[in-house]
DNA sequence: ACAATAACTTCACTTGTTGTAGTTGCTTCA
DNA sequence: TGAAGCAACTACAACAAGTGAAGTTATTGT
């Protein structure tokens, strides 16, 4: 098996870690947005994974002057490169619905 | 987020079983094989995983008669449909390889 | 002043994963 | 005949990851 592929499946292989990435599918999503869409995530594990999503380069953050001010969280080009697998994902999980 | 979605991410979101499922992408594999190939995997993680995926539905077990006897996994009908979402793992790995 | 919202952090606890070793039942090699 | 090897696991203590519940800091609407 390829190193990379390895290394792409490693990313993926944390609890929670599609959920977030699929929460943030079409648009930019904020903290406590994702503890809504994902479901029963704990905040300390939320924490964590973006934290290294956007170590990975598939997320970035941004604070949004505002009142309040807010951080957004978003895909990057490369972690748009993710929305393919996550069409796949959509069709296999829809095909057994059941 | 869809339930569906949620439970088709929470099988993948396990560590070593999105290599598993790759390396079951072309045909029979054999317990000592899936270590070989998956790599640093230990055998009772292994052992956990092909059951986990066995009772997804994903991989079947068969013994094969011979000498010895041998036991195969290999992906089901269900479990091809993720071939789509290998693929897309295998493009969004490739670009990024640097 | 008080309740609410936003984005977290803390920590003791439980669950998951690891590394190393050992098991059972063959079979081939010398 | 005995030693070594393969195949497919299991056992278990140590360590890492994930959880739940509550608390934190800052701001804002009523």
């Amino acid at each position: 098996m390829p190193e990379e592929v390895r290394r792409a499946a490693g990313l993926l292989e944390r609890r929670w870690t599609v959920s977030i990435i699929w929460a943030s599918h079409d648009g930019a999503v904020r903290f406590n947005e994702f503890l809504q869409a994902v479901g029963a995530i704990p905040p300390a594990t939320l924490t964590a994974r973006l934290t290294e999503l956007e170590n990975a380069g598939i997320l970035e953050r941004a604070m949004v002057d505002g009142r309040p001010p807010r951080t957004e969280y978003r895909l990057t080009e490369r972690g748009s490169e993710l929305r393919e697998l996550l069409l796949a994902l959509r069709a296999f999980a829809a095909f057994h619905a059941t």
